[in-house]
DNA sequence: ATCGCTTAG
DNA sequence: GTCCACTAAGCGATT
């Protein structure tokens, strides 16, 4: 029987003008999105997945999910009693193939030498149809064969990679067929450079992301442990680990078959326990509409890379290593004494100890802090302290960006690129994260760290384009508090920080100092981040009592806050997890801690994760939205980065003003609040000057 | 592995 | 009495 699968391919983005007319506001979202487009939707999926004796819907994921355990076995064989076949012949692959167009589902998982998609070799395939379905396609193993040794006759048959793929590409194509994979993302992007395009898509990893983004791990073999009761191979295993390590290639194909299938099979039974509790709790919006369709937007990204001028971070690190030099022996000589300026115990013990500067605190493991917060008031006391913290500022940019950043460019005949890894999965609020390298820190706040962006360029005929909200997390405050007052600055676009200052401190917007300023918008981010007197006295050096007294001021002026913000903490206690706008949870685990700190700590948090995880899911949104608009707009620009507000294209330079028009508008569009959402964009050659 | 520090939004 | 402003990742030193 063929089952229809309409309900789980959501794998083109709606018109953006669809988009947003549905876009849920607080009523909506307990009623007309997730009850009514959502519940065919719902209902559907879990049709097939019960069907034939699979398992009933579990308990709604909470805070003690991973102490509800495993749910009753269905009526399958044990993961670890089944025997995975290898496949070594056409027929027996289309025999799966016939198996996937029947259920209607694939789970897929790719086996590489290497973690980084955009250049990792593909060496196996491993696929499951069906429970008990597992099979592994060994692809690149290196064997007897291949190294020239006598004993070919050990060799087990490899099919070719293209046949496979060949084989393979109508049903990963395939829109009634639902593939199934952990981080697909990784997957996709394999498959994709192999010219398959695989939709529609599932992702486990994502499914326990968005049922609780505060868990710990998202891994196969954690949540194969606890959602099947199930101990994986491990990898290491497999491979070993330090220096002994193997690349996957270089493992015996019945090794690799044993680790490799129980994949795609646990994968398999994974979305058959998660999906059902995806729906159970109401989760579906943003699962489907966010995070589903991010998986192949995010992986062309990464494929995509951006260009980066290795003679630019060379030059910088030959600068940098002499100036290191210098600054090392004067520090040296004016402190007396030869020591390790990069440990901090040595340093706090020459500064503190031996020339007896004062203000120094001991942190809890007993040592001297020497963080630059509290070395720079000192630099007044001895000359040695401002070259310290030279020392530093140099001594990181150049061991994190500009050496490290040079061994990350992949040379291709165009140029070098660099390809970041984001992870979807990573934060309690829905962001992104960036790894491996982290492009989401590359320097801008200090002159000479923002030059390091000059190596982030477009290739010859093109610019970069960057655009980014304007104060988006305060705009998001102002709209989910009802905060009127900030609602009409914004609304009428002056200077927020001024507008802030003249209510808090009573004086009118002509007579506005630039210390006031600073000070409102040290307060404005206070705001955001769950303000304390303690934290905000630190932040901007003013007493306990003083700082005590702005928040007063400004809960006084905006009198809506105080409301949102009880409210919040409120429905964290009852719930154990703040929403965002589109329904996102933020799990709050320390919330009814018994200890004050922890419970404080929480607090913050829950006021926080609202903004920060709308935030994120409106750029999302975006992302989501501008590949499509771009190319039914006739454009060639491609995005490649996201830095949390912003995000970064590279556009060929004679149609860069369309794509800017294009971005700018599809941005701003993402959300419609009570406030306006406004997007500066510029274009340049380089990041540093698209900035 | 963990700490201490620094980079970003 | 808390010794905390929110969210991340990476490097070098230390355990």
């Amino acid at each position: 029987m063929k089952l229809v699968t309409l309900d789980t391919e959501t794998p083109v983005p709606e018109p953006l003008e669809q988009l947003t007319a549905q876009q849920p506001t607080a009523e909506t979202l307990g009623g007309f999105l997730r009850d009514q487009n959502f519940k065919t939707l719902t209902t559907r999926v879990v049709d097939q997945l019960t069907e034939g004796g699979a398992t009933a819907i579990p308990p709604a994921a909470g805070q003690d999910q991973a102490s509800t355990s495993a749910p009753k076995a269905d009526s399958f064989k044990a993961i670890a009693d089944c025997e995975f076949p290898i496949i070594t012949d056409m027929a027996a692959l289309e025999v799966i193939v016939a198996d996937a167009f029947e259920t209607g589902f694939l789970a897929i998982d790719t086996e590489t030498n290497s973690l980084h998609a955009p250049t990792a070799k593909l060496v196996g395939i491993c696929l499951a149809a069906k429970p008990e379905g597992g099979a592994y396609i060994p692809l690149a193993h290196v064997q007897a064969q291949d190294l020239l040794e006598a004993k070919e006759g050990d060799d087990i048959k490899q099919l070719p990679t293209d046949q496979v793929i060949e084989a393979l590409k109508p049903v990963l194509e395939d829109p009634s067929v639902l593939k199934i994979g952990h981080n697909f993302k990784y997957d996709w992007q394999l498959l994709k450079r192999l010219d398959v395009d695989v939709t529609p898509v599932d992702d486990t990893m994502l499914l326990s992301y968005v049922l609780d983004g505060s868990q710990h791990s998202h891994g196969l073999d954690n949540l194969a442990l606890m959602y099947l009761n199930h101990e994986m191979v491990k990898y290491e295993s497999v491979v070993g680990k330090g220096k002994k390590q193997i690349t996957f290639d270089q493992v015996e194909i019945p090794t690799a078959a044993k680790y490799a299938a129980e994949d795609a099979e646990a994968t398999l039974r994974l979305h058959r326990v998660l999906k059902p509790r995806l729906i159970a709790d109401k989760m579906t919006y943003v699962y489907e509409r966010i995070e589903r369709p991010l998986v192949s937007v995010i992986g062309q990204m990464e494929l995509n890379g951006i260009a980066v001028d290795a003679t630019v971070l060379r030059a910088m690190s030959e600068d940098f290593a002499k100036r290191l030099q210098v600054l090392e022996g004067e520090v040296h000589s004016l402190a007396g004494t030869e020591f390790n300026l990069g440990s901090p115990k040595q340093l706090g013990e020459v500064l503190f100890d031996n020339l007896g500067l004062p203000g120094g605190k001991k942190s809890k493991t007993g040592a001297w802090s020497t963080a630059a917060d509290v070395l720079e008031p000192l630099s007044e006391e001895h000359e040695v302290v401002a070259k310290l913290l030279e020392w530093r500022s140099l001594s990181k940019l150049k061991s994190t960006y500009t050496d490290s950043l040079q061994n990350d460019i992949v040379s291709s005949p165009t140029g070098g690129r660099v390809h970041t890894s984001f992870s979807m999965a990573a934060t309690n609020t829905g962001r992104l994260s960036s790894s491996d390298p982290n492009l989401q820190n590359i320097p801008i706040r200090t002159e000479e760290g923002r030059k390091i962006r000059t190596a982030f360029v477009a290739p010859k005929d093109h610019v970069l384009i960057a655009a980014d909200y304007s104060q988006i997390e305060l705009r998001l405050a102002a709209d989910m508090a009802g905060i009127d007052a900030l609602k009409d600055a914004f609304k009428n676009g002056i200077d927020i920080h001024a507008a802030t200052a003249s209510q808090v401190f009573d004086i009118p917007l002509d007579e506005m100092t630039s210390e006031m300023r600073r000070r409102a918008k040290a307060i404005n981010f206070g705001i955001i981040y769950g303000i304390s007197a303690f934290g905000l006295a630190k932040q901007i050096q003013v007493s306990n009592g003083e700082a005590k007294d702005y928040i007063d001021a400004y809960l006084g002026r905006f009198s809506e806050l105080t409301e949102f913000m009880e409210n919040t903490k409120e429905f964290a206690r009852e719930h154990g997890y703040v929403e965002t706008l589109f329904g996102r949870r933020c799990y709050m685990p320390g919330i009814k801690d018994k200890n004050p700190a922890m419970r404080g700590f929480a607090e913050r948090q829950a006021i926080n994760a609202p903004l920060q995880g709308t935030a994120a899911d409106i750029i999302k949104r975006a992302m989501i939205q501008l590949p499509g608009a771009l190319a039914d707009a006739g454009l060639k620009t491609r995005m490649l980065l996201q830095v949390h507000d912003e995000l970064v294209f590279e556009a060929p330079k004679d149609e860069a003003e369309k794509a800017i028009e294009l971005i700018k508008r599809v941005m701003a569009k993402a959300a419609s609040l009570s406030v306006p959402l406004e997007v500066d964009v510029n274009q340049a050659d380089s990041w540093a000057e698209a900035h």
